[in-house]
DNA sequence: GCATAACTGCGTATGTTATACACAGTGATG
DNA sequence: CATCACTGTGTATAACATACGCAGTTATGC
């Protein structure tokens, strides 16, 4: 147990070669590919077509290789979704800067996240499979962490405040987007989807007893068209709030152990 | 668009047999499946063996039928998997009884909503796509609105909120599900895991800039395991927070529309 | 200079998947 | 009794991830 604990070899070469721990063997043909050409080529494919598209195949066929040269890069198709999402995420925001309030540096952390997930909604279908432990995956991590890091709480509590966050941040995107893309695969344009579903909804619940969505839908709700950031918005703001009061409490109530 | 708009023939058929809207034709043979049995196959199939081990000519073959016959009951995989989720989660909890109050019994919701995650992880797996429109997940939409009934919450904030709050349970149990999962394979025991990372983690970072990063894993929290729901309770509580201080102030400042 | 060993790319093969389609039997309705 | 809607099934298809072995390539050790 010397030593085989301490190193990083249980990570999957990709991985490790994305944080640039692979080294570079001098035998053999230069390599035709590299992992960042596989890996753009597929996020390019899954811009233009969606995560469905993203198939070993087609990302061949897109770089003009064969099918299995890209698993000498890559040990299989999970780990090249993994490369592909670190990389869309890019560097995160900066961490609270001087004078910057926690609440304001978290509000752009997580809009910042939004905007990820805006620009590249298949991010958003990629399965989470394990902890982050992809550089910029890291890195945003490090980003949140630090604009806590003024405050009072526990190193626990700032890391569960984070996964908070980052939860609220891909659930609500995620479904939102679902909602809303199931919509328009049943009529041409967004309101007549929200209508065609507001009246099925209301006449498929019409006899049952359920009353409090009968009144949502009465009160028109669900057909409206809000402004965009709406539901995204009400539920971050909830959620700062809920922060802020804990490291307000926090900064009177420290813990024993910190 | 005199009726068309107006019926619920956009709904897959199966969804319709969910809630009972279907005719029961007389022509033709005796069904020897039904969709309950079907539902109920699948269920004990991915309980068993994970959520991958669903497929079509399994649950065919659990049933002694063929893969084809399936599709006489269910139009697309998709829909099945719709069903077994929807299945599992059962009847919601009651509403806020007398005298509860709202935070408790949004309380109750949350942390029943976690339950059936536990006793069914695979169905965090199965991905949402589309709003809820099988009987149970509309009523549990039912039951965390009537929870907020008492309230001045506009309808919109209402759905927000059980929107909220529903992301966050389904989000914080599914990372850290798979988080521990990933763990386990790479170590025997939970601990095992847990120290695995952390030293592989502080190992992968140390020459990073990554400096609250490195205080979290030196101060232990990675691999120290708390309490089953630490992480869960954290995130509930500071978004109960958000609410009900949001309830308490539309109570003092209604909308004007409402 | 040359044999070797490590490496890259590729063609083929395997097993699994969802699902389209056509056909055979079935049973109530005209 | 004929019709016709319905159920179950066998076959076929296209796509998928990936294991394996071979052929060619290049730096290293002699």
């Amino acid at each position: 147990m010397a030593d085989g604990v301490h190193d990083s070899s249980w990570l999957p070469r990709s991985i490790r070669a994305a944080w640039g721990m692979e080294e570079r063997p001098g035998r053999g043909p230069k390599p035709g590919l590299s992992l960042e050409r596989i890996v753009d080529a597929a996020i390019r494919l899954a811009d233009r077509d969606g995560l469905d598209a993203v198939s070993m195949s087609r990302v061949a066929k897109e770089l003009g290789a064969s099918t299995m040269a890209l698993y000498r890069y890559v040990d299989a198709k999970d780990e090249l979704l993994q490369l592909m999402v670190d990389a869309v995420y890019g560097p995160p925001p900066s961490p609270a800067a001087n004078g910057e309030s926690v609440r304001a540096a978290l509000d752009r952390w997580a809009r910042a996240e939004l905007a990820v997930y805006r620009a590249h909604p298949w991010t958003l279908r990629v399965p989470i499979t394990g902890p982050p432990i992809t550089p910029n995956a890291v890195r945003w991590f490090e980003s949140g962490l630090r604009s806590l890091g003024e405050t009072r709480l526990t190193e626990n509590e700032k890391m569960e405040t984070v996964l908070l966050l980052s939860v609220y941040v891909r659930g609500i995107e995620s479904v939102m987007r679902e909602v809303r893309e199931a919509f328009l695969q049943t009529a041409r344009t967004d309101e007549d989807a929200m209508s065609v579903y507001e009246q099925s909804l209301a006449r498929l619940i019409e006899g049952q007893d359920l009353p409090a969505l009968q009144r949502a839908i009465a009160s028109g709700v669900i057909g409206a068209e809000d402004e965009p950031d709406e539901e995204f918005t009400f539920g971050l703001e909830r959620i700062l709030d809920g922060i802020d009061a804990y490291v307000a409490w926090r900064a009177a109530n420290p813990a024993e152990d910190s």
